[in-house]
DNA sequence: CGAAGAGTAGGACAATCATCCTACTCTGTC
DNA sequence: GACAGAGTAGGATGATTGTCCTACTCTTCG
């Protein structure tokens, strides 16, 4: 491959940072020591914060759906696949203990300072949400298939919530491993259905 | 009664404020208008902005708690209280809709912000939390108790993050109805066990 | 070599922030 | 009616913010 150019370095840098620190408390001299750049020089790359916001969100957009088009490609079945975005909460136990889901915090931190690139950042939701609706579709639930990708997303946001606040993750694995029973039983029941 | 005095004017429009904006993203300037008082003069009343949310979350403990009280004195059941507590989200569903759940975005924020009062908020979670475990307790699930309590926040966190996200009011809806035959068949379950 | 343009350094800029100070106006008490 | 203390007004302060500008250093290509 080749280096990073320093505008992939500062948006890699400011995805980063503003996971861990939020968006607004994220500053550009905290980007700047961290790319080891002048502060002012970030008008060269991105005429403003906003728009390295929305880079950052591209940029995950970009990842996210290379990540689902890998698992597309691994030969599994879909409830595997869907097996494996549940998992995704033990993968990232770490990190999802220290700050949240990605998706999920930065969709409320927009939302609440009015940010017009909420709308942005919804796609990273809609992007897991059409996903699962697929895979979904596949199991042969197509009826439900958008309510219940729904649901895992429910889920899984509300675990990265309270793994957040109280850093538990014996709580972790027990909520997953509910709700792959849960999975378990919904193609159970498609099966008896009809 | 009596009139609110000043103080007690700051933290409820602080409490509103810091809910719709946040935290961070609400300025003393912002308070002070809506309070229509000096801004300056914050100083009187409290030393530094980390008082006044020390004092907005004091004020949401004490309210919560008094809710949490007066469902205690209804004459319902442990279930019923359950089930009241699983339908604020449909009797909250605007603001929810609007600016997500108070306690998780406010934990959520301050663990951004590595805030000193990040254990403050989470004492929010820690009595909804050890309320719940009561009520599970109370339902003749006691080895269980804890866990239902986490399960039921995660829920409520999950639905409310979602909620805020995409403003889906049916969404709401049909995962609160299966959180309540998820509930009956927790009791049913109980009955059967032993 | 020398011109051109990409990329950078470093600081200026106005705005905004939390904080703090001083001078003022009430209100109640002796 | 004088005084004390609670409460307020309004602005000063220094730090930090996003933004923007100008001068500089490279690399590339004729």
């Amino acid at each position: 491959m080749h280096n990073k150019t320093t505008r992939e370095q500062i948006v890699s840098v400011a995805d980063e940072l503003f996971y861990r620190q939020g968006f607004e408390h994220t500053s550009f001299a905290d980007i700047a020591e961290a790319v080891q750049i002048s502060r002012g020089n970030f008008y060269y790359h991105f005429k403003t914060k906003d728009d390295i916001l929305d880079a950052v969100i591209n940029q995950r957009l970009t990842n996210t759906q290379n990540m689902l088009d890998q698992w597309e490609m691994n030969g599994e079945t879909a409830a595997d696949r869907i097996r494996r975005f549940i998992n995704i909460l033990i993968t990232n136990r770490r990190k999802i203990k220290a700050h949240g889901c990605p998706v999920g915090t930065l969709t409320s931190e927009l939302a609440k300072l009015s940010h017009a690139a909420k709308g942005e950042a919804n796609k990273l939701f809609s992007l897991f949400r059409t996903w699962l609706r697929h895979q979904f579709t596949e199991l042969g639930c197509k009826k439900d298939a958008d309510d219940l990708a729904l649901h895992v997303l429910t889920f899984s946001q509300g675990v990265a919530t309270l793994a957040n606040a109280f850093h538990d993750e014996k709580f972790m694995r027990r909520e997953v491993k509910q709700m792959e029973d849960w999975l378990d039983s919904v193609i159970a029941n498609k099966y008896k259905g009809r």
